[in-house]
DNA sequence: GCCAATATGTTGGTCCCCTATGCATACACT
DNA sequence: AGTGTATGCATAGGGGACCAACATATTGGC
């Protein structure tokens, strides 16, 4: 998987993770590599400002949890961003669709068997 | 479908179009939004720079057809770009898959029934 | 004391596509 | 003859988004 694969597709992966509940910066990287298969391997660099944009949005809700342990920013899903992950799904199965349709055109090459 | 969707992909949706016969830059257009069922609108900036490239890199060879006709610069598939185009079809799968498997996991929310 | 793992963040750079623009020819209509 | 529309190729400039690299701090093992 080329470096710059999630390119457009960051933000449903990441209110998708957050879905099932609460998650800190650095699991949620660990998340995103599990459940892709340890597939997509997203860079600090790259979620953090994410985290912060989607905040801005109102999409997350943050809290920090520093009880006992070491300091985390939790981030949380909130309505608005339960209803924009439902878009997030749809645009992706149309989007999908569209490029699959031309990539493998359901019509095939003429040749075989006319 | 935002105008950005196609960013990192545009290569693989080039060479596929073309793997049917040769085609020049304003067909090649209508073959990518006919084929999508009118989603994807590429425009000529996108496209000209991209076949360009795609012929510097060896997968593409482009003639021009003026025979009769007003001037119009054909591109064809070389085999160094069936080659490719069969590679950005396993990569195009291998991406659903990983970014699918995040956004939709196989592994429901737990609450449902054990 | 040192290093690895955990954890959050910023900075600079690059790539890639889009918007906007320009130019040229063919054809229909008036 | 002039105008408008469709066809056709091409470049310039801009911006967004992600990455690589770096900076900082704590925890725990050796």
């Amino acid at each position: 998987m080329k470096a710059d694969a999630v390119r457009g597709h960051l933000d449903g992966l990441l209110l998708a993770v957050l879905e099932q509940g609460p998650l800190h910066g650095y699991a949620i990287i660990a998340a995103v590599q599990h459940r892709s298969g340890g597939v997509l391997e997203l860079r600090t660099g790259t979620i953090y400002p994410a985290l912060q944009r989607l905040e801005r949005l109102g999409l997350l809700s943050s809290s920090w949890e520093s009880s006992g342990e070491r300091r985390r920013r939790c981030y949380a899903l909130t309505e608005a961003g339960r209803h924009t992950l439902a878009g997030e799904r749809t645009a992706w199965s149309e989007f999908t669709a569209a490029i699959g349709s031309v990539l493998n055109p359901t019509t095939p090459p003429p040749g075989l068997a006319t």
